[in-house]
DNA sequence: GACGAATGCAACTGCTATTGTTACGTAAGC
DNA sequence: GCTTACGTAACAATAGCAGTTGCATTCGTC
């Protein structure tokens, strides 16, 4: 593994989860597949159990599965669980300098970005969990 | 300055010049006005003059200028030349997994990334830094 | 009730990318 | 020749992320 594994290793699971999605995984079974580290596994899914995607149970036969049918989870869902821009904010944070210029070119390019964002988010939209595999 | 600076120095500055594009800047200026280090200046400013939107001159009075007319640089040459995917390909790079999920997958996201990449371009071509300035 | 299996979580270690900094070479003008 | 400025290499400092270890907790089974 290397960068932005995060959503990779989530879609990943989640895709194959959707071919069988009653089935417990526990999180040494999905790091094993996906060549990574169960505490790794742990810390993605988190997210996306917060985000209501999946559910998780402890102890003797627990593991994790889907919370939702497969049919209507979709990578944009994925993407926002994650909550990573992948769009990078492409500015310094909040530089409040008194740069007039740098002003108006904030406006512009974050302008630009948040639409961008909502772009990519929308066409992540129109792909379910459950279509992925048969793409 | 923080992260992923590089993008907004060199919009930042370009910026400027074209409200003044015959005055020579050296890199101990506009470093002073952006608030960071002359090298750093001189790293950021080098990619755009390979792209041939800046000259740079050594020597006394020497320094950097636009290339170009500022209605004739886009936001989006900027970006090129900088050459950094703001888009994370958002995929460990080349893992040549045995797994065929994983493939459609990388399809489907890396599809939809190309996609989101083009249109980003398409937008910051549309404004030039001459028109910054007034925006 | 004790044991084993699993998640939850905190802390720590590398690894990598980026920025900042220093230093030195080179070229242009005075 | 001296000053000024770019060009570049080398290094330190920082930040983010993957990986790892350890331990507490919870649930099922014996």
């Amino acid at each position: 593994m290397k960068r932005n594994s995060r959503l990779s290793l989530a879609l990943h699971t989640l895709s194959h989860m959707a071919g069988d999605p009653d089935r417990l995984r526990t999180s040494a079974d999905i790091a094993d597949h996906a060549g990574t580290n169960p505490v790794v596994v742990r810390r993605v899914l988190g997210r996306l159990r917060e985000a209501g995607l999946l559910s998780s149970e402890k102890g003797h036969s627990g593991g994790w599965k889907l919370a939702k049918p497969p049919n209507e989870i979709t990578l944009a869902d994925v993407y926002l669980a994650l909550g990573e821009n992948l769009i990078a904010s492409a500015e310094g944070d909040d530089d409040i300098s008194d740069c007039s210029i740098e002003h108006a070119l904030h406006r512009r390019v974050s302008g630009v970005m948040r639409e961008v964002e909502q772009s990519l988010i929308s066409r992540l939209g129109e792909t379910t969990i459950a279509e992925v595999r048969g793409a």
